[in-house]
DNA sequence: TTGACTCATTTAAACGATTAACCTAGCTTT
DNA sequence: AAAGCTAGGTTAATCGTTTAAATGAGTCAA
């Protein structure tokens, strides 16, 4: 036999659907005695609302879709595990999307997921492009976006970030602390201008502060650029090596990058931090794990995740008319083996 | 206004909400003069069909459920894109549960997951206990399950597993090919009889059965347990070098603890794989970035995860009386460096 | 006794699709 | 010319809820 619906309650209980669905619901105005009887027939017949007919009727989804650029990318997964646990709470369903880096997948998701299947969207990354954002936004002005780690410049899209410019400043402060004297960066890829900052601080600038600030050479011969994969670490360690005077050590944008400037540097029979010491961004697992352990900017990752929902909840409980946020974190350095303190002997 | 419904399309183009949705599904018998004012009704109205509705109708979700013991794995994470991808292209939805290693968390998914908002249901990972899947499993038995990587004995649930046997058979052996001569075990927590393993041949026997094979010492006190994560890799292998005679090579039964086997012999002073050699079990990233980089037996991941979505794909068009599979893939050796062949030199 | 008010419950109309069953010309067929 | 088809629709029931409005039985003040 197919599942139990309301209507096959209600003729065990002897009572109308109406009252049923009013006992699942905890309406108040419900007789005990009634209530008693109602509650028997539910667990006699094991029912279970259906969710689908509710959602038609109260047009919520009781679900949010999440957008990411890349699952696989351990920094986004905390992300999503804060969420999905945020989400259980409120008995509300994740819809999770793959964009794999590709923006017609994330496009093709975006518009699937808009279809009134999710109360609210998270976009986790670099994953669907503005002007795609922009569309879809204007055909669906009633579904709630927050975006993590990436800064559209539309209202109308609650905006949480880590204080990049920050992070790298203290990673780079940290570096002169700990005695280093010529402090190289292994960079993103061409960050300010591109529609990806939006005009917000990088953390070129962060690492230019710093060393501003100390008095320090900051000029461009000492960038090198990457693309936040392993592999291009590697070779803008390899690039940095090659200009004379070499830096003793070296903030890099992401710690994928940072484990490949590790590689690289091996390779070349440096010494990490006797000869050249390194911090990275984003503190993924591991980074703890590799040796030396890798020093590097800790993002409040879980409470990334718990946060988007927390914005989404308060939009949704706000309704129409609810106000975007944009709230800034802040990136904590956690030092580990490969930014010891550098000991007196200057080769 | 509000999303355009059949009706206001409907309205609009001068036919019965039928014929629309004749058009907007397809069907053939539609005049191409109708279609055509539908069609120009639609556009026009941004008409986009309510799932829900449809769900409620046609007793469909367009929706599998997912659980996975922990979205921040890896290995999980890769499965989780195949099927993001699989179910992009047959337009379902994939609602992703992390149970975070808890079984209370995942047995609540799992309730939450059958309230008709699934299709199938593919677990990933040790996420929910057999008993509880089992009792819902009869709550709810039209609904397809498919277990990735874990073997539940129950008749009903289509199980994907990887042939752990002959994947720690093929890495001991070839140690031995390599040319080492006492190889060490660090296995999982207690194989065997558990309900984890239900009877397949597991990691240990594949150890133990490459080792006869070759004549070669398999005694218990080559074998180390661990938790499969990383700080009990470190602490198996210590346990393996306070009983001499140290194995010069040992197999790990994952990567993560075999990363945690590294950093314990490294702390000893221990070369690798010169002084002792190691294979790990998964292939996660990270093993390819460590120095020396780690030898591991390869998953075939992101076709688990499109087998998963072809499998549930066939239990759900064949209707109830689907029949269930069990497919075992093959792990591939991958050669890095902790496991070159061993030089001349025997201590 | 009669309204006016509660209180506990029922009735019935939605929500937005799908789909079986019915309708109506216009053409064959016999 | 009557019956039978077919192509091209339309009608209306239905999926399982929620919920505003209606109902009916007490209670109580006037």
């Amino acid at each position: 036999m197919a599942n139990a619906t309301l209507k096959d309650v209600a003729a065990r209980a002897g009572v109308s659907v109406a009252t049923v669905s009013a006992v699942v619901n905890g309406a108040s105005w419900v007789t005990d005695a009634t209530r008693g009887r109602v509650q028997q027939a539910v667990t006699a017949l094991h029912y279970r609302p259906n969710r689908v007919a509710r959602s038609l009727k109260t047009k919520q989804a009781y679900a949010v879709g999440a957008i990411v650029s890349d699952v696989t990318n351990p920094f986004f997964t905390e992300i999503i595990r804060g969420l999905s646990h945020a989400l259980q709470e409120t008995d509300r369903h994740l819809v999770l999307c793959d964009a794999d880096h590709r923006f017609d997948l994330a496009d093709a998701h975006l518009h699937r997921l808009l279809d009134q299947q999710v109360d609210g969207l998270v976009l986790i990354g670099d994953s669907v492009q503005e002007a795609s954002l922009a569309r879809h936004l204007e055909q669906y002005p009633s579904v709630p976006v927050v975006a993590i780690e990436r800064d559209y410049g539309l209202d109308g899209v609650s905006t949480l970030l880590v204080d990049s410019e920050q992070g790298a400043h203290d990673a780079t402060a940290h570096l002169i602390e700990q005695g280093y004297g010529r402090i190289g960066l292994i960079a993103g890829p061409t960050e300010g201008a591109g529609s990806q900052t939006h005009g917000r601080a990088t953390r070129t600038e962060g690492w230019r502060r710093a060393l501003a600030e100390a008095g320090r050479p900051h000029g461009d011969n000492l960038i090198a650029r990457g693309t936040f994969r392993y592999e291009s670490g590697v070779e803008a360690m390899d690039e940095l090596l090659r200009r004379p005077p070499r830096p003793d050590a070296v903030f890099v944008a992401n710690d994928m990058m940072a484990l490949g400037a590790m590689h690289a540097l091996r390779q070349a029979g440096l010494r990490i931090p006797d000869d050249v010491a390194l911090v990275g961004f984003d503190d993924i697992p591991v980074s703890a794990l590799v040796a030396p352990a890798m020093s590097t900017m800790a993002m409040p990752t879980r409470h990334l995740g718990r946060a988007a929902h927390e914005v989404l909840q308060d939009h949704l409980t706000d309704g129409p008319g609810y106000v975007t946020v944009r709230r800034t974190y802040r990136a904590s350095l956690q030092v580990r083996g490969s930014s010891l303190a550098r000991v007196a002997a200057t080769e």
